[in-house]
DNA sequence: GAGTGGTCTAGACCACCAA
DNA sequence: TGGTGGTCTAGACCACTCA
């Protein structure tokens, strides 16, 4: 019905139907799984055409915020199905084969945050935080080392137990229990050596070569949400990536 | 023109545009770098829509295989250009800071593949192949050994010197030399121990932890063309990677 | 069969670029 | 000023899912 693209803020019209959908789902009008009205209904709610809305939500669907299926409707993607659910655990067995996950809680403490890490997470210092450090291991072997950082205000009244339930997936948890949905990430990786505390909980000698990941995870609307240090074993797995 | 999607292969009339227009890039009708033929001609060439010619090259675009010039055309995607030349190099300094890279040739010699090798590129066990070994330098400081492994026969004539002369972007130099463009790579990373060779040549000492980078890049088509091991020092850089 | 997303078309107008 | 890609619309028909 709008002809001409607005004058006064001259944004493409499906960026900005982008943008209200992130509202609503920023509002938690549709959760993680659920479906999201159809093209025509979103169409008629925004005063604008099928297309221009499909073009919107197949942006969204390009970058893993939207899932289509055709003859359904469209849904809020999630962490939770078995497809998904490790979409950011990008190690994998050196040959390939599908390997059972353990996850070993280690800590799950209260506390403030550095200056560091407010930035990062963009709080002020000094802000309440949840600090998780767990072991995970794939068929019985201690592979990652992991020290997870949340703000506590989000995530009230999470605990040890909640994480334990959700076998080992973090995301999913966040997701069911708290409705936040990752829907990016930033990793940096180096090579380590292993020190006396990480070698010992990984099962490895004192200075084995150990992959350091840091990640800085975003919920809609590229909020940080969490951050996240894994010390990896490589010496059966590796780090898969692919460049386009 | 075509009112019903084609009857016989059921695939979307844009995929198999898509697939031309890939077919015409593999054959050279249009090198690197060249403006590609407006949509409305490929449309008429094609004898589709315009749009329909619009969403084909959409997804080559989003793909990084072709870039689009709104008011000029749509061109062939390059690595030559300073935005994207580095594009596969993932490796930024700590700080942040830009870096002057220097480039060292140590080795091209001609050989034959192994079993592995031909497996990896596509190729039959003893066919041709160049070997080259190379040390990159960010700011004077040794920063990456790579060892790269090339198929002889699309590359004939290489030698040092021309690899000398794209300032260090082997990929740069397929393209301007032979056409042949990498549109995809895929990467697997690990943290190993230097040995004592290494160690020499990346000036740290036996046994520091580097990031040992396994690439095969494909041009058009998936085809492999390329296969790489880079072992980083990342005591001042860091592999970034984004997840989404 | 009704409803959803998926494809294709045709035509209008806008923004950008170069000559 | 003319050509290019970019946006938006409207309408037709297809493919898939489910009751």
């Amino acid at each position: 019905m709008n002809n001409a693209p607005a004058s006064p803020s001259f944004r493409p019209l499906y960026e900005q139907i982008k943008v209200l959908i992130t509202q609503s789902l920023i509002a938690g009008e549709w959760r993680p799984g659920e479906a999201i009205p159809s093209e025509m209904e979103l169409a008629a709610r925004f005063k604008v055409s099928q297309g221009t809305v499909r073009k919107a939500v197949d942006e969204l669907a390009a970058e893993n915020i939207l899932v289509r299926r055709q003859g359904k409707g469209t849904y809020v993607a999630t962490h939770n199905e078995e497809h998904t659910k490790l979409r950011f655990l990008r190690l994998t067995a050196a040959d390939g084969k599908k390997e059972l996950l353990e996850n070993q809680l280690l800590e799950c403490n209260r506390g403030k945050a550095t200056a560091e890490m407010a930035r990062q997470l963009g709080l002020k210092t000094g802000a309440s935080i949840i600090e998780v450090k767990r072991l995970l291991s794939f068929s019985g072997k201690p592979v990652i080392l992991d020290h997870i950082i949340i703000p506590a205000a989000p995530f009230k009244g999470l605990n040890g137990s909640k994480i334990q339930d959700n076998n080992g997936s973090m995301y999913s948890m966040y997701e069911t229990q708290y409705g936040i949905r990752m829907v990016r990430a930033e990793e940096r990786l180096k090579a380590i050596a292993a020190d006396e505390a990480s070698a010992q909980l990984l099962g490895v000698a004192v200075g084995t070569p150990l992959l350091r990941i840091e990640r800085v995870s975003c919920t809609y609307g590229d909020k940080p949400m969490e951050w996240r240090l894994g010390l990896c074993v490589t010496e059966e797995h590796h780090y898969r990536n692919e460049l386009e």
